[in-house]
DNA sequence: TTATAAAAGGATAAAAAAGGTCTTAAAAGG
DNA sequence: CCTTTTAAGACCTTTTTTATCCTTTTATAA
């Protein structure tokens, strides 16, 4: 239970990846998928959706690339895991409101609720610049 | 991410269902999965599942059905989760030595490992006492 | 302006997991 | 031995994950 997906270990290494390169460096889809052993053309995937939301720079032609959008710090790593995970919601009745009839009486919606701001306020506390730290 | 699936949302109804019988009470499959709105034949599934590891008692023949294995108050929310959805493993990686050689010099591993504690820590301190209790 | 480089976007497909059914066997009671 | 009820396993369908391939668009440089 609540496994990351590879899609979501990917996107991780590949951002670590552009917060470690040196500043205004711009990287190719091909070294950051050697680099983090991810299949280059899924990979390729992630990081145009990451490019859609800012997250990180798109650059086509020659000498083009891909850099971060914004400094290490201000890229959490629960925006990068939301980005393609999707929201972190443990229990589909949270999602929104209907979608569970069990929703009042229900003893358990409480704890998913507890786990869900747990998890969330961990992942928002963390972000590329740590996770980005050698040694 | 982290979602419960349906197996895992039958498996909780049902034995919440099994917690508000009077004491004693063998409830039948049928019941259990017309009260559950969970498929029958699926539910039983889970509940052979539940049986072989003691959280539930099954009584084959007639007059036959299923009971708790033990009061609702040994009986954690952790426990049936697990016993449905596996361990409560945020990151691959954490599942054992050896299946990450990143391990060492990685930093996301250690959020991974918080996310665990603090998802373990929760649903261990709910009981089915408690996900029972009407009202 | 032509060639080249690189990401963007769309279509497709294989593999795995989720979700569920069906059939036969085994146990218990009458 | 007949009925009721769970046990066990084979089987099937749908959805999600994990990709790959091909064409298009954009940018650069000779």
């Amino acid at each position: 239970m609540m496994e990351l997906t590879r899609k979501g270990e990917y996107a991780i290494r590949g951002i670590i990846f552009l917060a470690q390169q040196p500043p205004g460096k711009v990287s190719l889809i091909s070294e950051i998928a050697e680099a983090t052993e991810a299949p280059q053309t899924f990979l390729a995937k992630i990081f145009q959706s990451f490019a859609k939301i800012g997250i990180v720079n798109s650059y086509r032609g020659t000498g083009g690339g891909f850099t971060l959008g914004r400094s290490p710090a201000a890229i959490t790593l629960r925006e990068v895991v939301e980005a393609v995970e999707g929201p972190i919601v443990p229990n589909r009745c949270l999602i929104g409101a209907g979608s569970c009839d069990r929703g009042a009486e229900c003893n358990v919606h409480p704890v998913w609720r507890k786990v869900q701001s747990q998890v969330v306020g961990i992942l928002d506390s963390v972000t590329f610049a740590e996770l980005a730290r050698k040694g």
